[in-house]
DNA sequence: CCCAATGTTTGATCTAGGTTAAATATCGGC
DNA sequence: GCCGATATTTAACCTAGATCAAACATTGGG
């Protein structure tokens, strides 16, 4: 595929992203120029903790995950990116290192967007920086949550709550649910903070209760509101 | 003291933020009319898990905890707010209430700032969008930050960053340097993330090994260095 | 189709940190 | 300076979830 016809695709896709969406054709041509297509491969890393930042990546397709690594080498996973989403944003502002890796669950593709053309339409258009403010909002109030979830809820309330969460993205409330456990039950487990035996064992539980009906990685929920009610 | 007087010291206070620094004459009057002083005393609550955002706020003096309750009415601290920071601005991107309460740890005075006239300044200065995307950025950094502790680091690995945080807000890296507990340990505990007994333990057992010297809420640290490896 | 690598489950055991309860400090009023 | 209220410490005990170890599945190559 040539750069013109790549291009064109670029725009296409980050033309639809909350973060752009409403912007003309000047504005899109300016982005689209300043952001390049990554391949990643499955196992294959998009940073390292450390590393500087020029800019912020989405994912057309695949998936990403972020995290932590301890000093005794210990993984913790604190988001799992799909396409369509974004991450990154919030260090363009601050003068400072990553503090977390990204690494490919998947063959993936992203885009990285250079900061340079963020700060470009930041200073001309205020809508631009309105629509900035509600993603790094949106993902604050995501984190908060998060902390409360670690703080506050049991492991089976927990996965309960990702069973939910997951849901809801794909199925309207109503009829028998189906998740699938995408990244792998190990990743899911860090990304719960637990370990992969734990979510094994809650998983069993919830079953034995009635409440999912497990088959590999695919998990059907009979009754949402019997789940949500469950803990 | 008359309404007059009480405008020029908001405006003097606001001007002194971050956030504000850099403002002209004109547009500080345009966001300090839009301010008003809250009062409030030791334990009071400043809004509810709930309550809807009208804008966000500042300290002046005093402490204020945010944090959860849980179903079963345990509390969870997230975060001590002190003098000349602010809390609340993401929730004013969302149109959503609050998921924290917020109360007065000692008697204090806020500022509290209509988001309108945030909005409005938002789409006049890109300068200020700029400084609030930093905000963002840095408190959603801090919340990161935060997790990783919670879920890589032990509590006495917890206790130990803590005490090196307060102190770099106060004394310069060298001599023998002091912390004192200020909001009373049992919510430091709950911050950490972790019962009042045990944070007590840790403290005991840190003071133990000759790493500090506790003498009621004050603590001396001989030896930061030694402080900081002593994990 | 088989195999090694990778991912998941199961069971036994261990432990950081929580819970309970009771003894002490500390402190703001009076 | 005394007193009840609040905060902190100490000690004994307990539990959610981790760790360790081993048995099973699954899966992508060859």
């Amino acid at each position: 595929m040539g750069v013109r016809q790549l291009q064109i695709k670029t725009q296409a896709f980050i033309a639809n992203l909350p973060m752009f969406r409403e912007m003309r054709g000047e504005e899109l041509d300016r982005v689209a120029a300043a952001t390049l297509p990554i391949h990643a491969q499955k196992g294959e890393a998009i940073f390292h903790c450390g590393d500087p930042c020029t800019g912020f990546h989405v994912v057309v397709y695949g998936q990403v995950k972020l995290g932590f690594t301890s000093p005794q080498g210990v993984e913790k996973v604190v988001e799992i990116v799909r396409p369509g989403q974004s991450f990154g944003e919030a260090l363009m502002f601050l003068d400072e290192p990553y503090i977390v890796f990204a690494q490919a669950l998947s063959d993936s593709l992203l885009l990285h967007v250079a900061k340079h053309a963020v700060f470009e339409e930041l200073a001309r258009d205020p809508q631009f920086s309105r629509r900035m403010l509600s993603g790094l909002s949106r993902r604050l109030h995501g984190l908060v949550r998060d902390v409360e979830a670690y703080t506050l809820r049991s492991g089976q309330e927990r996965v309960i709550g990702y069973l939910l969460a997951d849901v809801a993205d794909v199925s309207g409330n109503g009829k028998p649910a189906e998740v699938h456990l995408t990244p792998g039950k190990s990743v899911i487990a860090s990304r719960l903070n637990m370990t992969p035996e734990h979510f094994s064992r809650i998983l069993h539980d919830l079953a034995a209760n009635g409440l999912i009906e497990v088959n590999g990685r695919a998990v059907r929920i009979p009754d949402l509101e019997r789940l949500r009610r469950g803990a």
